[in-house]
DNA sequence: CGACAGGTTGACCGTTATCAAAGATCGTGG
DNA sequence: CCACGATCTTTGATAACGGTCAACCTGTCG
């Protein structure tokens, strides 16, 4: 993680190679949420289970009907969640960034992937498999709360999504999104689309073309303006979700 | 509540009085799946943490920006969970019957209810406070893999749920709800719809009119039919499945 | 510089929400 | 136990929201 290098990988890491030599990128596990609380010695304990995994654009850390393993947790990248719907329609779930994990449904399920995991560019992953997880769990039982605290949020925030999609229109959920979008930190009015309009339609349940359509509306009514590079500024936030 | 009482209450138990007095219906908590493979002794010491709360219809067990502090379990009755969506409109995120719990999701964010929990009938509740329950997790872990599992399939769930919202049609969702009504355990052709059409229309986000139609085209296109008392009848589940 | 995925715009029409009004069902109190 | 009112359900007519198809534009990357 020193140098210019983004990533210090051995070349044993490219192609899916799995690294355990050295601490590498493993250090993203002392950002992840449900690992920071712990003393050191218990981290490094978890760290010599870890490990890391480097995936090329479009490649699949795990694909539906897979059997599942492990818990993989980004460090670098970005990874796309997607369902294929009982009609074959593509739902992206989320967009996974440095800190943030995913496989942990099959996991705690004991089966089988029900979505897709795509890498969106090059993504390195550390991974930690069940069995470890279990052990860790067991003899950390606060590992176990704030995974289940993690679990919660999505939760509410998956019942919220579905509760969006059955009661708002496509214009009211392309306007939350945007709000959704912001309040990270900074109170600045520009923000810039997590994902690719195809893919942010493929979210909210709508079509890549009632998406510009919508934007445009947006615009027309000078509530937002867009800019290049999937940057947007919000001129009249209150206009906007009142729509 | 009292008269021919079908279950029996102590007094202290009417209108929300909570009772510690005895056992109760808290045997209830014999059946919730995170709990049931504790050792007798085990579950002595939580039975002893257990309050017993009685409903009448219509009263809520808590309503969105309460403070969050217990775990419920349903013991008797039926409870409706539902949201208010930011344009006010209810959506029905699920139905609680017997040995179903709810109340985790702001336990264990730590904070505050979204949703309201009402009773849609006579409805008796036991309650794990938040401190107790903290209490156990800790002391014996694999209640929290229990619960993680369980939250692994709610979320499961919902993702599901949600993707069908954003990609399914009304027909789509209406037809795989009659279907998954079906499979628990007899192969029996026939199902009871477990709320009011109202209510299924508030669930899969449409309308008891469309409800109401799409039911009687799937009936005159020989796939359904409906019988009193709810009760619906399929006679094509293939037929149903690939409308 | 060219190719290709991503994005925009227009025309069209199917699905489903809405409004209204009549009919069925359920629960309640007399 | 029956009758009443409230709520749920059905059916019809209407219109709008948004999906689809098609064509064209654009920016990004080899």
């Amino acid at each position: 993680m020193e140098g210019k290098q983004t990533h210090n990988h051995c070349n044993c890491c490219h192609a899916h190679g799995v690294c355990t030599v050295s601490a590498h990128n493993k250090s993203c596990i002392t950002l992840v949420p449900i690992f920071n609380h712990l003393e050191k010695d218990q981290m490094d304990e978890i760290m010599k289970a870890v490990k890391s995994v480097s995936y090329k654009k479009g490649e699949f850390i795990y694909s539906a009907g897979d059997q599942s393993d492990s818990l993989y947790i980004v460090s670098r990248g970005k990874i796309k969640i997607y369902r294929l719907s009982e009609s074959g329609k593509e739902q992206t779930v989320r967009i996974l960034t440095p800190g943030d994990f995913t496989g942990e449904l099959a996991l705690f399920r004991g089966s089988i992937h029900e979505s897709y995991a795509e890498a969106m560019e090059e993504t390195d992953v550390c991974l930690i498999t069940r069995s470890e997880l279990q052990d860790f769990l067991l003899k950390f039982p606060t590992i176990a709360l704030r995974i289940l605290s993690e679990f919660a949020n999505r939760l509410e925030e998956s019942e919220k999504q579905a509760a969006r999609f059955a009661t708002e229109k496509v214009e009211k959920r392309i306007a939350f999104f945007l709000e959704e979008c912001l309040d990270n930190r900074k109170k600045s009015m520009e923000l810039v689309l997590p994902m690719s309009k195809k893919d942010l339609a493929s979210y909210l349940g709508t079509t890549p073309e009632t998406i510009s359509r919508k934007l445009a509306e947006f615009e027309d009514a000078g509530y937002i303006r867009q800019l290049p590079r999937r940057k947007i500024k919000i001129l009249d936030l209150d206009g906007l979700l009142s729509v």
